[in-house]
DNA sequence: GTTACTGCAAATAGTTTGCATGGAT
DNA sequence: ATCCATGCAAACTATTTGCAGTAAC
């Protein structure tokens, strides 16, 4: 099932109006493809376009987007949030750059699995997982290194 | 090495003072024990016993504490965020309910060593893990299942 | 004596909300 | 016709900052 439709279905689902601005919206982040987004950037992005959705809709949509499993919502240790586009994507985790801010992606079936059983003991029953790792990318490392010698 | 001694010598090492406001706050945070605390609860707890300590003591002397590493900073979903106390415990991480609000610990060995070995084969050099597993508690969903039934 | 620390209040930034109007069903 | 969605601006919240006075070294 693609975006648009598992869009419609779960607007549908919740007696939700398919609007311009959501469709647009829908459009935009599909545009976007694996990148991270802010509300922000979405919102620039729609008046450069001269298709203006409003920061108060941007944010209510983006609420139904991640209600809907569309959209995932990244803390990459900004104050803001981050997005990305959560359909035909493979589970994956970030690592950060505290140096150059560099985000990179990895995902793990052990650590997926392992996780489970960490949930499966405790019944617990996980609905979102959030993990990152915050450190040095390989070449902010070696730069490091480079100096002190 | 004692917490104390820990904050002293991290304060030397960086030219801090040994200020009455930050020896109070080291007190009452030790006193939280394994605890989480945002930076209002520290405010209020010194207001309650009469040793005022303003809010921008607080958060200023939170990040010295962060970057010794003598407390942790927590994102467990809610806007604010919560702190640990971070000497003679374990590595853990967190399991937050996402409807009773409950928020229960976990470690893992087997966990460090598969992220560490992420990082190895990246060349990423991690210096803070961040793990949040959103969910329901075992409580919670047995009264969700009872309820749907 | 020098320099760092503190408290206050104001500033900031991201996000949310009330309300009047417009649009989807 | 109904009721949901939108835009605007104002509200809100957590956190940060400038500054003038105070305390540690």
């Amino acid at each position: 099932m693609n975006r648009q439709s598992r869009f419609s279905q779960f607007l549908e689902s919740r007696n939700l109006r398919s609007t311009a601005g959501r469709r647009v919206m829908l459009q935009e982040i599909s545009a976007l493809g694996e990148r991270h987004f802010s509300a922000e950037d979405l919102v620039a992005r729609f008046r450069r376009r001269g298709r203006a959705v409003s920061r108060a809709t941007v944010y209510r949509t983006l609420e139904h987007l991640l209600a809907g499993g569309l959209v995932r919502r990244l803390s990459l240790g900004h104050k803001h949030s981050l997005y990305e586009s959560n359909l035909g994507r493979r589970h994956h985790e970030h690592l950060i750059c505290l140096r150059c801010g560099e985000v990179t992606e990895f995902g793990s079936g052990t650590l997926e699995r392992l996780l489970d059983g960490v949930c499966r003991r405790r019944r617990f029953v996980a609905q979102r997982l959030s993990i990152q790792l915050f450190g040095m990318c390989a070449r902010c490392a070696e730069e490091g290194r480079a100096k002190r010698n």
